[in-house]
RNA sequence: UGGGGUGUCGCCAAGCGGUAAGGCACCGGACUCUGACUCCGGUAUCCCAGGUUCGAAUCCUGGCACCCCAGCCA
């Protein structure tokens, strides 16, 4: 029985404006004036379009905050939208992911799922109209022909001998083409704007090409498929967007979706760019991150490792951490890189609150207290947060024999060390004060098996009947009673902090960290952590945040994923 | 010799002619039965050069640097 409901995943905050503000953001002061003039609508209507051929990473999550959240700021609405126009990389699986995320991260599309696969009858009635009006035209070159007719950065390109076909012989070529008379890439439809155009976008580009392929919702009725740029800005118009938001790279796809969008002379939605997120020792490219799944450098796109939603959510972040780290690394137009330990702070604050705190030995140390009955057995209350009563308490066994941490004992330790080391004391955390008087090592290794201690009755609960101060607190968990576990240590996947920035090695794998995973599976935690479910989060005391992984752990041999360590001013320092 | 963008603290990011917010990181210190949390305190003259102005990060001129575009990908 779980103690802590808002700890798992079905129980989630979801996003609310409740959540403080931080600086504004151009687009943010677009939508207000666009408003306070009345400009494109009275309601702003915004969208967040993937296309489903990957999963989401973390660098959507900042797209999704920015288009659900300036909706919600304005009281408009965001649709989702799956942008389907490529039947060969897409899949129906990415498009429930990435529904899934998109859930999971806290914000509700309600009855506003849409297709650009919706709206294939209407693009093409677009196109029909385009080639009436002879903007439009089916050109038989091939594709090397096509890129060499659309000249280069500084030379312009030249008409295709296509290009000035009637707008009967349009009709005719264009309706065969969709009736399947074409192989692929034999023939496409273009537009008819200008071949010298110093923006490549704007050299009669495809609107349509042929792809005799099965697509993930409209089965085959179509062979031939319209292209992001003649898809996209229409889709917006026709679900009434009043806001684009989208990346940088498609700023200067801008004027040919404003060229579409006035010859068809329907609604213009205003298009925003910013610059997409860059997380540091990471890589976002949904290239990429396909490459690192298919390549098996990592687990699979929810490796705790990866920069997923799948991933993060199964390495232990919450939806809400995330959503505090969107808003606060803010929407420019500047390309930037964000530090990594921005989102680990965001994810500690929301952990140090929410997370129930526990005691568990990652590298079990024997410790004997000579002293103590052997056969007793006692339990200590140990409140489940320091700061908040409200989250209860939970009973620990304490015993003669225990496991500490193979850290928090020196032989021969530096200054300032003040935990347990021959001679010293230390305090056992919520019971006692104890002093190693003997080490026990291996005859053979001479490694260190055992530490003999003996502990202070006075001193439980309390500083003991002398006053004395011990400095050290250690944590702990009794031999007889521990539940053994396998607990995952992960770190960041690449060691360089732009594995893609590198001249000497521009391959990002060469620069993947191999410690990224440490699997540990000797260690003991404390009772009550037996009973974890799936998904939920603790903190383990002194050691970090970790989670119980979603696929591996079983009751019988629990997995914990390690989230993010606490912050170590001690190992900083150098001193460990 | 093309077109489109961007340059404010180590990393993000406000600022919109009136004399450089905030966050992260970092460095001190306080507190502490987590070397955690929390709390105090510290750290920039705005890519460069001219110009306009009583006054410029903000306006003008000229440079420089970086990013994106030559998929029948999105």
């Amino acid at each position: 029985m779980n103690k802590f409901p808002e700890n798992t995943a079905k129980q989630e905050t979801t996003a609310s404006s409740g959540e403080e503000a931080v600086s504004t953001n151009f687009i943010r002061s677009i939508i207000a004036s666009d408003l306070k003039s009345g400009a494109p609508a009275k309601k702003v209507v915004t969208r967040f379009p993937p296309e489903p051929n990957g999963f989401l990473h973390i660098g959507h999550a900042k797209s999704i905050c920015l288009n659900f959240g300036l909706a919600a700021e304005f009281g408009g609405v965001c649709n989702l939208r799956l942008d389907d126009t490529n039947p060969i990389k897409e899949e129906s699986t990415y498009a429930e992911a990435i529904m899934e995320d998109v859930r999971w991260l806290g914000f509700d599309w309600e009855n506003r799922l849409y297709y650009a696969s919706d709206y294939f009858e209407q693009l093409h009635e677009f196109a029909l109209r385009l080639i009436r009006a002879g903007k439009a035209y089916v050109d038989d070159l091939s594709p090397e022909q096509i890129r060499e007719y659309r000249g280069t950065l500084t030379e312009p390109g030249r008409e295709s001998p296509c290009r000035n076909r009637t707008v009967e012989e349009n009709l005719d070529l264009f309706a065969r083409m969709r009736a399947g008379e074409f192989p692929d890439g034999s023939r496409v439809l273009r537009a008819k704007i200008d071949m010298a155009s110093g923006n490549l976008n704007l050299r009669d580009p495809v609107m349509y090409r042929i792809l005799n392929a099965p697509h993930h919702r409209t089965g085959d009725v179509w062979c031939i498929y319209p292209m992001y740029d003649f898809a996209h800005g229409q889709s917006d118009s026709i679900e009434g967007v009043t806001h684009s938001i989208c990346t940088l790279e498609f700023e200067d796809h801008r004027p040919l979706y404003d060229w579409f969008l006035d010859q068809l002379e329907i609604h213009h939605p205003r298009q925003i760019e910013f610059a997409r997120l860059n997380l540091s020792y990471t890589v976002m490219s949904k290239r990429k991150l396909l490459e690192l799944v298919r390549e098996k450098h990592v687990d699979g796109w929810d490796d705790p490792r990866m920069p997923t939603l799948t991933g993060l959510r199964r390495r232990g972040y919450t939806p809400g951490a995330i959503r505090d780290f969107c808003r606060r690394i803010g929407v420019a137009k500047r390309e930037s890189t964000v530090d990594v330990g921005l989102l680990e702070h965001c994810l500690r604050e929301d952990l140090n609150e929410s997370a129930p705190r526990r005691m568990a030995v990652l590298n079990p140390l024997r410790l004997v207290i000579t002293n103590y009955p052997e056969g007793r057995n006692e339990e200590f209350e140990a409140p489940n947060h320091p700061q908040k009563s409200e989250m209860g308490t939970r009973k620990i066994p304490f015993a003669r024999e225990l496991y500490i941490e193979r850290d928090d004992f020196m032989e021969d330790p530096p200054k300032k060390y003040f935990r347990l080391s021959p001679g010293r004391e230390v305090r056992l955390r919520y019971a006692y004060i104890v002093r190693c008087d003997e080490v026990i090592r291996d005859e053979a290794t001479g490694e260190v098996v055992e530490l003999r201690c003996t502990y202070d009755p006075t001193s439980r609960g309390g500083a003991p009947a002398d006053g004395r101060k011990v400095k050290g607190i250690i944590h702990w968990v009794s031999a007889a009673h521990a539940v053994s576990a396998e607990v995952r240590l992960y770190d960041r996947l690449f060691r360089k902090e732009n594995p893609t920035g590198d001249r000497q090695e521009p391959d990002y794998r060469a620069h993947l960290n191999p410690d990224s995973l440490e699997v540990l599976t000797d260690c003991r935690v404390e009772p009550e952590l037996g009973k974890s479910p799936q998904e939920s989060r603790y903190q383990f005391e002194r050691l970090g945040y970790f989670c119980v992984d979603s696929r591996d752990s079983a009751p019988a041999n629990p997995v914990f994923n390690r989230t993010a360590t606490l912050r170590d001013s001690w190992a900083k320092a150098g001193q460990a």
